[in-house]
DNA sequence: TACTCTCGTGCCCCATAGGGCAATCCTATG
DNA sequence: CATAGGATTGCCCTATGGGGCACGAGAGTA
């Protein structure tokens, strides 16, 4: 019962870098090397984990929907102009792709219409060369909040569908009518069926929904439709 | 019975410009006087309705929270660069003053740092000049959607406080309790008051809510806290 | 073929919500 | 002082929700 599994390396390290991972993973994209190394070793000082690639073809290329990732917030942090595909033209691949992660944007000066393209298309933000260290830390941690809610929002979301696809049509459909206030005695009219139908289908959605009360279910349902 | 009121002039006119601004009223300020006169004049061809200032003090003198306007969907297209109080500032102001029009910008080149500032302080878009005139008119439009929804929004949320503020407050943690799940057996008892006292209360609560049914106090309860 | 799932129904019982009737107490307001 | 409104309570009756028990039909599957 003690014997615990035998790990075949270096426990401590994995444990820092799950640490680092819990505090968030940035991925760095530029080709600018310099800047792509000075920005990561800063980083990796403030404690995050970080990847970095000199192109954003080169990341495109990792991108491996199957691997699995560490646990933790993430974001990216981009430069606008690279060769072969810009930051902006990466930006838009990734939502074609749902890649959800938030972005920040890293820019040599002027590019005021590039600026306002990334943050309409969602960026977090949009830093101007030279910028101070504090400014790109608080908004990568910005970044990253932001990546942690999406996170939480959509594993809700995720958890809510997975029951409401257990249930069957009918009870799909008394869920529904249920959730908009209506009585078991008008169900049963509108759906041609004895009220005991109607009450056996409800319980059985009920506790597949997992909802204790008509109030729960109303709050499952609406949630539903975001 | 057929006897109207007397109106002193040009109804007529009056009409006219009811349906500009039910299409919507554009503010704009520019201290140049030939950009805001080609503005004003293209968006007037369009059927709006328009104001105009050459800075953004002599907008904010003419503000008057007491001042009745015509309804209907608004919004603001500034120059960023204003002597005195440049167009961000004005728009700091403005959120101070919780004045919520949706803002455009515009601006001549560069200024990607202002963009960016713009547009993190919630702008809806920052046109930089020179601008085609469809895509000036595509993001007022944008604007002035986004007023309306904001409108719709605010009412709502209005009209609930207003009903909630009629609560008793007795009732009004009644309201919460039953929201949240509990019978009336269990608000007794935390409440340490009788059944028939919660049901009193209850139903008082209901009707003053407007609501049929828990569901539907439940919602309004939600929205509440939105 | 036997078993499971979904749908459907009737009868009956209990718990809870809704609400009428009557009454008491306290406080603010004219 | 009188009146009104909020908070409170008990008694009683009905409507609705929850759910056990027993039953049956039709579809799909091991």
């Amino acid at each position: 019962m003690n014997q615990r599994p035998i790990r075949p390396v270096v426990t401590i390290h994995d444990q820092r870098e799950a640490e680092r991972y819990s505090r968030g993973c940035i991925t760095v994209i530029d080709d600018d090397t310099a800047i792509r190394e000075a920005v990561v070793s800063l980083l990796d000082l403030e404690g995050y984990a970080t990847k970095s690639f000199p192109s954003a073809v080169s990341y495109l290329a990792a991108l491996d929907p199957n691997l699995a990732e560490f646990p933790g917030p993430r974001c990216l942090l981009l430069d606008v102009k690279m060769p072969e595909l810009n930051g902006l033209e990466l930006q838009k691949k990734l939502q074609e792709l749902s890649e959800k992660k938030p972005i920040v944007f890293m820019s040599g000066g002027s590019g005021a219409r590039e600026a306002v393209q990334a943050l309409k298309n969602g960026a977090v933000d949009f830093l101007i060369k030279p910028f101070a260290e504090e400014d790109l830390l608080a908004v990568i941690s910005e970044a990253l909040a932001k990546h942690s809610h999406e996170q939480e929002d959509q594993r809700q979301s995720k958890d809510i569908r997975s029951r409401i696809a257990r249930l069957t049509d009918r009870e799909t459909q008394i869920a529904h009518m249920v959730a908009s206030g209506l009585l078991n005695r008008d169900i049963s009219h509108k759906l041609g069926i004895a009220v005991r139908t109607v009450k056996l289908h409800r319980m059985h959605m009920m506790s597949k929904l997992g909802a204790n009360n008509v109030i729960e279910l109303a709050r499952i349902i609406d949630l539903k439709h975001d």
